[in-house]
DNA sequence: GATGAATGAGGCTTCATTCAT
DNA sequence: AATGAATGAAGCCTCATTCAT
């Protein structure tokens, strides 16, 4: 339990003055994360960027792990809110474009701040399995394995868990090495259509 | 060059003793990195599992950075070797084999104490670009470019250094976030099998 | 800049305990550098002599050696300020008791705590010629050369910069080792007046 | 006894090679004192300055302070055989000759290796007193006094002790300080004849 | 005698966190 | 609520010295 109450924030601002300097904070805190890497960040530089005293942020965040905790759930949440609304249900017309729309999606999420992605997860696995992240995590790979279940058939026998288990990390990597390796990539057609032939190659039985 | 090079070995051992002393720290090096990261190491933790003193540590390693240095160029060379013993030249009689052996290398490779290699891999981008290691990562680059580039034809354009960049990073994640998370598949054919479907279905054109 | 002051002070205390705390370090140093001297001197026994935390003298200096600068521009300070009163330009009357009076105000600064001042010194040199060190002397030399060069005439041709060059050290060293070596003589009205011999015999031209 | 064995050499090398080895390690000491100080120096650089391993180096000296305990006698030896050879009594013919001789040979005592001097003579006082240095110091101003005495008369009653002893020091610093801060102006004849000049006034009875 | 590998006390410094104001 | 001064455990690293070979 107190292990888990340092990730816990400390308190939930009522004011309005407050929820700004949370937000100020966690911009900060996310801004020097990036920069500096989990370890390479003090929690003075945070505060200090975020223009708040450093007693101001305990007051709001137990402990450093407390900043990552709340990223993690914010991040978490932006990714989810990207894959529910464009994984609805519906019926299915086109599988092709079917799936490709799902890969783009996922493409979309892992997106979404990737450097920031990247040293949250790293510390996610540190501090002890989040429930958060492992929530998410498990949502995304359901619904994932949702949408191909209802869609796919194979000629032979395949663990589809495995199946979407492979596809995610694949393309969480892929798109995290190019926003690292090749920024100059990440948002043209070529990118996004080699990512969908790597998805769609892969779910498409072979001859 | 001397007040630079943090990442550089200290001295070469000469007396036998000492050449086994330093095998023995980067054994521990090795153990501790991988079961508590980079920042969670301290010398002293190491020193302390290899049975010497701090003071022995720091005689062959100037710092905790060229710990890393060591274990990166010594991984790099066991990698190195495999795909070079794997990818010599040939005639190619089965070109759906030739790929798949060829994926198959990459799997063995990169299955080499992976969570050491994530590790070193990460710490490798902080440190600096080594060289060891951009040399390495260009040399698979190559091979792997060179074997698709000799037997491949795609129907449509494709730029084959970013498919071997998307090729290299999916299939590594895959098998990185396999040992972490699922320890079990590792080794199983019907990994092996999905991992070379991964590839084998994003090369062959699609209909 | 930032990477390079390591002799800059950290922070300008801003409330009043601060400054004290600044205050008793400050002390706390002086001592430990005297009796220790700046080798032997520890951060640890300063901060235990100042009765605070380790962590509370890095605050507010970031190395050793911002201590030594701290205390050499103090140290200064009140050399200067001695130097500067006694010295305001005003008619001469008495010639001979005019150089008196100069020499027993070198004499008087130079007597200010000389054990700490030897350590200083000493230290300037090494961390590198500090400004306010420099500045000082060189207005010092100034004061000295002005009050001389309106007061004396010599028989032979003399390089007025190196009697006062001269001078200075000679007067300094004497009064450094006479603190080391015998304190009871300071303050003596025989050992001012040996000094002030040795000053005028020197400035006087010999028959 | 212990701590005054720290400084006593470990042994008489009795065969000509140990005695080669013994006077390139002084020789190497010597240097390294003086580029980086009694601190600075490492007993390592020492050792490989002389190109010989730290092993030796401890045969033959049991300490750091063996080093420079050693490297004193030698010194003060040097000074000692100059003055000793000069200062021979003798029966005087030209007073002021006799003084400015005098000084002369201290001026030339002081300036043999002064930086050497200077690091050395600092480490003696906190060594504790070396019976060496002690013993030195006192026949020099045995000597000086000895000779003074003969040879002056004053007008005022003076302390001829504390005569020999700011004359002493007076011209020690003057010298050393010249080495370090106007190196160009030493073995100047203006330099000489200014050095003269301090002392002589200052012996020479004011009107 | 020589070598250099090994030792470990101890130094400097950082930074997450607490708490008086 | 906010501030920032104070804390001290803990990390990295150096170097005088010992000792097995």
């Amino acid at each position: 339990m107190s292990t888990r109450n340092r990730a816990a924030p400390r308190k939930r601002p009522r004011q309005a003055r407050a929820k700004a300097t949370v937000e100020v904070i966690l911009e900060a805190a996310a801004h020097v994360f990036v920069s500096s890497g989990y370890e390479g960040t003090t929690t003075k530089q945070v505060a200090e960027r975020a223009g708040v005293s450093i007693g101001t942020l305990y007051q709001y965040f137990p402990s450093k792990e407390a900043l990552v905790a709340m990223l993690l759930e914010r991040l978490h949440q932006r990714v989810l809110s990207i894959l529910s609304d464009k994984l609805v249900p519906h019926p299915i017309t086109d599988l092709d474009q079917e799936v490709r729309d799902l890969m783009r999606t996922l493409v979309e999420a892992y997106g979404v701040n990737p450097r920031l992605q990247r040293v949250l997860l790293e510390q996610a696995s540190r501090i002890g399995p989040l429930q958060v992240v492992q929530e998410i995590e498990a949502r995304v790979e359901t619904l994932v394995q949702g949408v191909l279940s209802r869609n796919l058939e194979f000629e032979r026998p395949r663990d589809l868990g495995l199946v979407v288990f492979i596809i995610i990390r694949a393309l969480r990597s892929a798109v995290w090495s190019t926003v690292v390796e090749r920024p100059e990539l990440i948002g043209t057609p070529e990118f996004v259509e080699e990512l969908s032939a790597l998805v769609l190659g892969y779910l498409r039985p072979r001859r």
